[in-house]
This record gives C-alpha cells, structure tokens and sequence, in this order.
DNA sequence: TTGCAAATCCAAAACGTTTTAGATAGACTG
DNA sequence: CAGTCTATCTAAAACGTTTTGGATTTGCAA
C-alpha cells in the first residue's frame, strides 16, 4: 500500500497538518521543521493522492477531450493529431490532465457525455470531430461545464471555440488562383455536417465574386474529407467541366487524392490542372508534385484551446472564439 | 454544487447507506425501497461522485496511455491512431477511462512517469512508441503497476506486451518476392531503436536464406520512419546496387516515400521495381500504384493489450506476451 | 513579572462514497 | 409463547487529503 501523509507525520513527529502546509509551501511552518518534513517526504517516496485531493478541494485538474471521429472514419487525425499534441502539452504546462471521452464511451454506458464528466467530475472539456447535426452539440451548449470546441464557432456562457478563419482561408486560395490567371475554379468541398465546410465554400464563393469571376453552382461538388472522396469529387467535376483549369479541396487529404486521380489520367499537375488543398498536413509537403495549400495552426489550435478551458475554470474567465490566421503556402501544384 | 447520496438518502427518508446498497444492486433491500431511492435519484438527476468512490474503493478504474512517440516524430501516428481507438473502445466496454500520460507530462512535473501515475493511483498502464533506448522502459520493467507495452517485447512480473510478430511479416514478405523472381532484394529498415526493426531484419535475413538467397549487409539500408527517410533509404540502395529489383520497405509511410522517389527517377513500379511496405495504414491503398504490404491488426493490438492490463488488474493475471499474426495483402507493387 | 504579538504548530471537521457489524421487525418453528 | 431465522435497514468507520480555528511557545517591550 502507498505511503500517506499519515506516515510522513509520525515519521517527522509532527502533525499531518503540518506535513501538508510544509509540503505544499505555506508560510507558517518553521524552516527547520519543512526542511526535516520534506527530507522525509522523499525518504519514504511519499506521493500525496491526486483523488483525496480532488475529493476535498472538489476539482480534478483533469479536463475531458470529447472527439466523435476517434469512433468513426477515421480521416480526421491527420489534422487532429497534432492539435491533440499542443492541447495536451499546454495543459501539462499548466498542471492539467487530459481524459479521452470519446462518445463510445458515452454510448456504452448509457449516460450522456454530461453524465459521464459529471461522475468523474472534470474540470472542463474540449470538444473535437463534432458534426453540426451531432446531437452532443445541444448538450455542450447548455451545459455548465466550462467547455471549448474546436472548428465550430459555439459559443455561450460557458462554451467558447477555437478555429481557423476559413472564410479568409479560402479567399486567400481564390485570390492566388486568379492571380496566376485561373478563370475557372472548381471546389470539392468537405461534408455539409462540418462547420468548416460551410465557411470555405462561402470564402470561395466571396473570392470568386472579388476577382470578378462568376460564381456556379455546378463547379462546386460535395465529399466527405477522404482520399476516395477526393477523387471522386474530381472525377465529377471534370465530367461537367472539362474546362476547368484550377480546383481547390476542402483538406489536403481529398486534395492527394484529386491529384492520384489525375495522375491516373494522365493530366499533369500544376501544368494541365492546378490543385489546392487545406490544412497543411505533412504528406503535402510529400506529395509529388508537392501540394500547395492553406495552412492550419494546428498545434497552436490545441494550445489556445488549453488555455481558453483553464482561465474558464479557475479565473471564471468569460468564454471567447479564436480566429486564427490561416496562411497560403505555394508548392508545386500552383 | 452537485448532488450527493446524502440529498438522495435525505428525499428518500432512508440512509445513505441504503442508497448506495439499492443503487449497487445488493441484494439486502426491499423491492420497493430499491425503485423508491432509484426513483428519486433519477429525479435529483444524482451522479456518484467517481472520485469520492475511487478514494475508498482504492481504484480509480482509469489507466494511462504512456505514448512518447506523442512529443517527438509524429509520424507514428499513422500507426498509432487506430490502436489508441480499439484501445479506448475496447476499456469503455470494461468500465475503465483513459488518461493520456505523454512523457512531457512527467518532464514538466519534474516527476518520474511512476511517480505521476502513484499520484494519480492509475490501476495500470499501457505502453506505446517507446524506444529500446529510452529511459521509461526500466521503470515500466520494474514497476509494480501492471502495464502492457505494444510493439516491445518487455515480460516482467507486472509487464505484458502485444505485438505483430514482426519476424514472420518479413519473411512473408521475401517469400513473395522470391516467388516472384526477384533475386536481389533491398531492405530499408527503421532505426534501430526500435525493437520491431530488429526484428523485420532478422525476418528479412532468415527469409532470404530459406529461400536460397544470400544475405547482404550492404542491401540494407537503416533510416527512420518517415516519408523522407524512405526516399533516401532507396536512393541509397540503388546507388550500391542499380540492378536491385525489388525494396522491402519496414513502413508503410517509407515505402510511400520510396514510390515517389522512385517515380521522380522515373523508375515505375512495379515493372522495373517492386516495393513491399509494412503495417497496412489507409494510405497504402490509395497510392498509386496500390501498395503491397504487410497488415498489422492495429486496432485488434489496442483491444488485446486493453484486455490483457484489465485482466491483470482486477484478475491479477499473469502478463503475457501477445504475437498477433501479420497478414500479406497484395496489391499493385509487386 | 506581565502582557502582547508573532511564529509555529495541531485537533478536528469536511469532502462523498463503500463496507462492516449490528439493529430491528416480521415470520416461522416447536 | 419463546426462540430462531430471514429480510430489511442503518450508524459509524474508513479512505487520504485540505482547511479552519485555535492552542502553544517564543521573543520582546513595558
């Protein structure tokens, strides 16, 4: 069995409150008295308990990460990987523990997600992969626990996000295209369930409009975020189209496999067909030809979301929604 | 402040212990005190706290993932993510939560990865991405946590481990080739930290010598698991050995590097060149040409060693080590 | 010496459960 | 009717911390 504080107190002859005011650095223990109480706090390997601690001061220090696609397909986690990394890092920085929470889990049990973080009394939750027609979504909203979500723009007393401005991303994809004269753009969009869909086909829609080229409904074809969805998406609009000269993917992952459909084809990249993606995962750099495309913070998205849930639990701060700076990256395909 | 059995004891005009014995399905209450205090626990919406729960029952039910590959590289996460997911899902269904335990948690902390999970007095632990080298592995051997490690063959008296049996997976691969003609047959191999390189290199030695081809030193390459340190792998090989046929590659993700670098030679495959990947990731079926490679049962990996630590901590099992068996898929490179 | 402030220390309560060891009441046995 | 058994309930202890409110000691001025 562990070593309790009980141990060190009768170990150092003084009382256990005295052991937990000299270890956790109050002023009114003698310097003498910490010094015997902390020497033998290492000689035992004392490690005071994370949950009598949690029961008493009634917070965990653990927030809860929420993430629908860890259970479905599984095309997320080149881009949730890495905001995975950065959330979990800030929050280590900062004296905080991640839990998964994923919907399985919820599912299997029969209680709601609330139920469950409200059994292992989390601090906040994160929320990632979430669909607009999820129904966890009116659950996050209403609920009182501080909360984040990233890539959907949620935001209520106690629920803020973090996401990419992808409106502005997807202008900056237009603007560039028409700038090396493209006059006619295609877009294979993400599903319509992800909030990021529906600000990058509006993006697209106003840059088109900005750089005096009209906007047609038929040049814009809908996928899921898949290689296969990708290609597809391609296929079909080079159906309608065949004149088109330049499409953008809503994610790298659709835009690599746009590009293996063409290659299969026979049409060259960027010579015969000029293709942009989104994200900025690490196969576009890979990629050959090496795939232009619009960056996302991603590790940076985690961080800020960290953060955001920690100044909601212990200074009561007041949720917010982060736009974060997207930016063009020319590779080969331009 | 949530609810607590004392406000459910208290509307029920029973105990509390009453209350936990009619909610724990103990068999000493009455019929219909039971679907009272059930009742009104439902109507108060009452939660057990889990922490005041783990306190006293002495377990928290909640194991950590301890994944290094987390902070470093990312491109484990191929691997990776698919595991973690029949890991997680397969502890939902046991009752047990995971807690993500990246040794940048424990750096931070100035703690030990031990000592973080004393603190938090997880049940047991699970292993991921670690290295022959790293400095965690003793402390997993030594301690007296039961843990499970994935893809390092570490058996202890509290230490299981689940792997692909990597030895077999390599000479699956060089039967193949040798079957199909190929004589002289590269091996880019991952570092050698890691203990499944060391083991496809002893798969892809005694394979070639059964089947009647000798082994050469200098047809191996050593690089890491990336996209690039493939490409190099092969331009490496063929710079010794221009009249190599065939490259056995330890990665998926290297092998997808090769390809492309093979194709910007000019070099297709796989007429002129035949490429065999290892682990199966989604990758390697949209490539083009469509990988051949060895699959791993990624998510089968999570599920046993979520099992096998589950069994060892309540069952007090004996660890065990898990080889699951690799599997030959057959696709365009070959 | 007395009084008082400051510096140290500590007993006990509290957190929200589970479990132990009995208590109470009713039913049956003889 | 006494005794025994069973069914149902409960008070209290326990888990390992933090915190509250005070107790004790020390040092120093009056």
């Amino acid at each position: 069995m562990p070593v309790t504080i009980r141990d060190v107190a009768k170990a150092a002859g003084v009382s256990i409150t005295t052991v937990s005011r000299a270890l956790n650095g109050y002023s009114d223990v003698g310097e003498k008295t910490r010094r015997k109480v902390t020497r033998i706090a290492e000689e035992l390997n004392y490690r005071p308990s994370a949950v009598a601690r949690s029961l008493v001061m009634n917070q965990t220090r653990t927030v809860g990460l929420l993430v629908s696609e860890l259970t479905k397909e599984r095309a997320g986690h080149y881009f949730m990987f890495q905001v995975l990394y950065g959330m979990h890092d800030r929050l280590a920085e900062l004296g905080y523990d991640l839990i998964l929470v994923s919907t399985t889990t919820a599912r299997q049990r029969l209680v709601s997600y609330l139920d469950f973080c409200m059994e292992r009394r989390l601090d906040g939750v994160i929320v990632m992969g979430i669909r607009l027609d999820d129904p966890y979504i009116q659950e996050v909203v209403d609920s009182p626990l501080p909360s984040v979500v990233i890539d959907l723009p949620l935001l209520s007393d106690h629920c803020g996000y973090v996401m990419t401005d992808n409106v502005h991303g997807a202008k900056l994809v237009i603007r560039h295209l028409a700038g090396r004269g493209h006059r006619k753009i295609g877009f294979v969009n993400g599903h319509s369930q992800a909030a990021v869909s529906r600000d990058r086909k509006r993006g697209y829609e106003e840059g088109l409009l900005q750089a005096g080229l009209g906007y047609d409904d038929t040049q814009v074809h809908e996928a899921d975020f898949t290689l296969q969805g990708g290609a597809d998406g391609l296929k079909h609009l080079l159906q309608c189209h065949p004149d088109m000269t330049a499409v953008f993917f809503a994610s790298d992952l659709m835009a690599i496999g746009g590009l293996q459909y063409a290659r299969e084809l026979g049409i060259r990249s960027p010579e015969e067909l000029a293709i942009v993606g989104y994200d900025d995962i690490e196969l576009a750099e890979f990629s050959t030809p090496r795939l232009t495309t619009i960056r996302q913070k991603r590790s940076e998205m985690g961080m800020r979301a960290a953060e955001m849930v920690v100044a909601m639990m212990k200074d009561h701060a007041t949720p917010q929604g982060v736009l974060l700076a997207p930016e063009l990256v020319v590779r080969d395909t331009t």
